[in-house]
RNA sequence: GGGAGCUUAGCUCAGUUGGGAGAGCAUCUGCCUUACAAGCAGAGGGUCACAGGUUCGAGCCCUGUAGCUCCCACCA
């Protein structure tokens, strides 16, 4: 073996094994149970960035805990063709060469759409796999794949023919730059500086003036009302009366509307139904005309007379010098307020009235909160669960259509000839009322309505597959937080709506990753980290490790270098323990750990130990708690395993007895063997790469092998606490060392005086102590002349420095013990006093609190003796 | 405007049924001890944001306050 750890040197190597073994294949097996993780799909127009390193890394290990648990363990993986963002890069991609959408035609872009598809689709599958993620890629999926497209056809033309699917004249959020329309969940909003203008409009036939005020004079040419409170008394002699609407020549009516504000502005608002949400609505329960002034590329249409043509910017200018040259600009304010933007090209959004298809979604969110309500589905943590209810609860219909070409187009057929027209789940040409040829729909859906379905049309749904059978629902979900309303909501309810049935258990939240500095990573901010460049530099086992160890639900977690460095430096400390184990094994007779016999109280220990670890990690991962995990591991691997196990391992390793050589052996053996499987599903390269070396495998593969269980043979409790209790001795004695400032590489006799019944136990251990307490040698009984000395619970040791010793400096040690422990005592005995602790408190408790004032009352009259004994 | 979360060592963060405050990094000191200097041994460092309350006992439960973060809504 390297003397360092080289992951280099076997990573790629590795990888390639378990996929020539197939081992990441799952298929139906009736005699085991399934547990299955539909992977977020990435977006085929990146790249592996440090979220998916999290987010998969998280599953990697959920799934390869399961694998090796006996689970028949499913990864399915996928990318996702996600319409807008990777038609945007395309277009922009043709613009650098010339060219456009219009210019190649639709079969032309969706050429080149594919071709992106393979090329970049490709190459984060490749990145996926240099994190070593064991995903099952004879089952790779794309949600544009024909059986995929299959699932979007068939349940956009159920729910059409269930009425949950209609058409209609709405406002949405158009995107006058993508030029499509997009959700109101793609809409982010951002505080602007703006200005508030007040415009007077004159009362018809009176010299009357209401005064409106507006963030948006540009749209005026559009109103279609002007609104004030019912109960306004400013206003009531208005209502019902009408206004002429400057440079327009059109009469507009006053209504009373309950949603205007009587405090902001004016108290009258304008309404123009076609360019405003909250308009609209007033529009619909006033019955008012809707005029549309904008263009899609948000310059002013021929409803806009002599403004036609100029740019929403221009437009507003113009009408407001028109305002102030008729005499009917009141006045500017400043005015802060919030704009929406497009979450792909960031323009400003432009609310418009349009022809959509929408999802009615009253129907189907009922389910849906229902099956978190009644904990059919839970989320983790638990307060995501809130924020899911709001969402749901509050729900508009969703906005599926999209004016672009990269999707699945909507399978809706139009017979211009006699009106026909119909949702179709194979492609058709004529229409079957009249013969004449029929025309698609020309818009592709929303990317979100393909990835709802995911967790079954990856299973082959509609098709009664035996893969849908045996592993849908799958089991858990993880996901960043940041989409849990784009996605995770849109799969509960498309689960429940045309499965019958849930489409996943848990719903694992975590959080994202930011830079060093608590911010979000960004192309922007340009402080993005390539998790190709970590894993060049530090390996794959390094950087997964980093990116969970200690991670809890939800929570975000920064990524630095520095910390790449610590778990680089763990995945060595793997690696030289290994190499300890194995250069050991050579001259040593290695047993099954069931035959071995006569272990040492340290043999034990680390039995002892192993177990709890083994629990507690079992434990963890069952609740999906990988961050708790990995801290455990590495606690166990690092402070008792190496700190301690080998170290006392080597007293026996070299002894010239083979009977004892060969127990420490075949422990070290065994212990590194259910270490190493118990990290695996967090750092499965260098597990597999010394899994592979190790005499006594269990397994072909660590990949394969039995998850750890707790072993009922090595409860050792009261041997593990006489070893603990050995191994406080020996940090008494280097600490008291190193306060008298001898030298490591000084070594020092130790006297020890037990107490009864300890004599036995510190003779047998007195080899660990002589090595690790850096003494020339252990003795028992106490020496004459003046020492250190330290009172311990298994007695008392004596440190003869002969004239290293400063005796002053002991005395003042010994003194402040003395305080601390009177410190102490005081504490307990104030506890005991207290009737209210003696009398509510557990009975253990009590009475281990009684035990300590002993204890710590022993303490102080060996401290006292120690120093008389100096003078 | 509504909701959620955070505030613990210099930094990044754990702390799961309330029972003597932890880790990693950084800092300081001493060690090339034949697995590992990507290491070993030791040390310093915290009124657990603040104020109340419940309790024999609160980092943990309750109420309030302050600061920060995020999500939702989008009053023209």
């Amino acid at each position: 073996m390297n003397k360092t750890y080289d992951p280099k040197s076997f990573e790629d190597r590795i990888y390639k094994k378990w996929l020539d073994k197939k081992y990441f294949h799952a298929k139906p097996d009736k005699n085991k149970k399934p547990f299955t993780i539909v992977i977020p799909p990435p977006n085929i127009t990146g790249q592996l960035h440090m979220g998916h390193a999290l987010n998969d890394t998280i599953q990697d290990a959920i799934i390869r805990y399961k694998r090796m648990k006996g689970f028949e363990a499913l990864w399915l993986p996928g990318t996702d063709h996600a319409s807008i963002a990777t038609e945007v890069k395309i277009v922009e991609k043709m613009r650098e060469e010339g060219l456009s959408k219009e210019s190649v035609g639709r079969e032309g872009f969706l050429k080149r759409a594919y071709e992106w598809k393979e090329k970049y689709g490709g190459r984060i599958v490749e990145q996926l796999k240099k994190m070593g993620f064991s995903c099952d890629w004879d089952r790779l999926a794309f949600t544009m794949d024909e059986r995929l497209s299959k699932a979007v056809r068939e349940v956009f033309v159920n729910m059409y023919e269930k009425g949950l699917i209609y058409q209609g004249d709405r406002i949405i959020n158009w995107c006058p730059d993508c030029k499509t329309a997009i959700s109101d969940a793609e809409v982010e909003y951002e505080t602007e500086e703006g200005h508030l203008w007040y415009l007077k409009y004159p009362i018809s036939d009176s010299d009357e003036y209401i005064v409106v005020a507006t963030t948006r004079p540009e749209t005026m040419l559009g109103d279609t009302a002007v609104a004030v409170n019912p109960s306004d008394k400013r206003y009531s002699s208005l209502v019902g009366k009408t206004v002429d609407l400057p440079l327009t020549g059109r009469k507009i009516p006053v209504v009373a509307d309950r949603y205007v504000d009587k405090a902001f502005g004016t108290g009258a608002v304008k309404i123009t139904p076609a360019h405003d949400p909250n308009d609209f609505e007033v529009g619909l329960r006033h019955d008012l005309p809707v005029i549309r002034v904008m263009n899609d590329d948000a310059t002013m249409n021929e409803n806009a007379g002599k403004y036609c043509g100029l740019t929403r910017e221009e437009a507003r200018k113009a009408i407001v010098e028109d305002f102030d040259k008729l005499g009917l600009l009141v006045k500017i304010e400043k005015h802060e307020h919030n704009v929406g933007h497009c979450y792909r090209c960031h323009n400003t959004i432009e609310p418009i009235v349009s022809k959509q298809w929408f999802v009615k979604m009253e129907g189907l969110a009922r389910p849906a909160i229902e099956a978190v309500l009644k904990k059919d589905i839970e989320f983790l943590p638990k307060r995501f669960e809130k924020s899911y209810l709001h969402w749901m609860n509050n729900i508009r219909d969703w906005c599926i259509s999209r004016q672009l070409w990269w999707g699945h187009r909507i399978p809706v057929f139009y017979c211009d000839a006699c009106g026909y027209r119909t949702a179709s789940k194979e492609d058709i040409s004529v229409c079957p009322k009249c013969g004449k040829p029929l025309r698609q729909d020309e818009d592709v859906l929303d990317t979100w309505f393909s990835s709802a379905l995911w967790p079954f049309s990856t299973l082959g749904w509609p098709d009664k597959t035996e893969d849908l059978d045996y592993f849908y629902p799958t089991d858990v979900l993880v996901t960043a937080y940041d989409i849990i309303t784009f996605w995770v909501s849109r799969m509960i309810f498309s689960g429940l709506e045309n499965m019958g049935e849930k489409p996943f258990s848990t719903v694992l939240i975590h959080g994202i990753v930011r830079d060093a500095l608590g911010r979000k990573m960004s192309k922007s901010l340009g402080n993005g980290v390539d998790p190709l460049e970590i894993i060049d530099k530090y390996g794959a086992d390094s950087l997964r490790y980093s990116l969970v160890n200690g991670i809890s639900p939800g929570g975000d977690i920064r990524f630095s270098e520095d910390k790449m460095e610590s778990y680089r430096n763990f995945m060595n400390k793997i690696w030289n323990a290994s190499r300890f184990v194995l250069m050991n094994c050579e001259n040593a007779e290695i047993k099954d750990i069931g035959e071995v016999r006569n272990l040492s109280y340290a043999d034990k220990w680390i039995l002892f130990k192993l177990n709890s670890a083994v629990g507690a990690v079992t434990r963890f991962m069952d609740k999906y708690e990988v961050g708790l995990a990995a801290s455990r591991i590495y606690e166990f691997i690092w402070n008792q395993f190496c700190d301690w196990y080998i170290e006392f391992s080597k007293t026996e390793l070299y002894s010239d007895d083979d009977e004892k050589r060969s127990a420490a052996a075949s422990v070290l053996v065994y212990v590194l063997r259910e270490t190493l499987k118990l990290a695996h599903p967090i750092v499965p390269f260098i597990t597999e790469e010394i899994y592979d070396a190790l005499p006594n495998k269990d397994a072909e593969d660590i990949m394969i092998s039995p998850f750890p269980e707790v072993n009922p043979k090595h409860a050792y409790r009261a041997d593990a606490a006489k070893t603990d209790a050995v191994i406080e001795l020996i940090k008494a004695v280097r600490n008291l060392r190193r306060e008298m400032n001898v030298s490591q590489n000084k070594r020092t006799a130790v006297y020890i005086v037990p107490k009864e019944g300890k004599e036995k136990q510190l003779k047998k251990m007195s080899g660990y102590i002589e090595k690790l307490a850096f003494a020339s040698g252990v003795y028992f009984g106490e020496p004459s002349g003046k020492n250190a000395s330290l009172v311990t619970p298994l007695g008392n040791v004596f440190i003869p420095m002969g004239d290293l010793i400063d005796f002053d400096k002991e005395r003042a040690r010994l003194k402040a013990e003395i305080e601390k422990t009177d410190g102490e005592i005081a504490r307990a005995r104030g506890k005991l006093e207290n009737k209210g602790f003696t009398e509510k408190a557990p009975a253990a408790l009590v009475e281990k609190e009684r035990e300590k004032l002993v204890k710590f009352e022993e303490l102080k009259k060996g401290l006292l003796k120690s120093l008389e004994a100096l003078d």
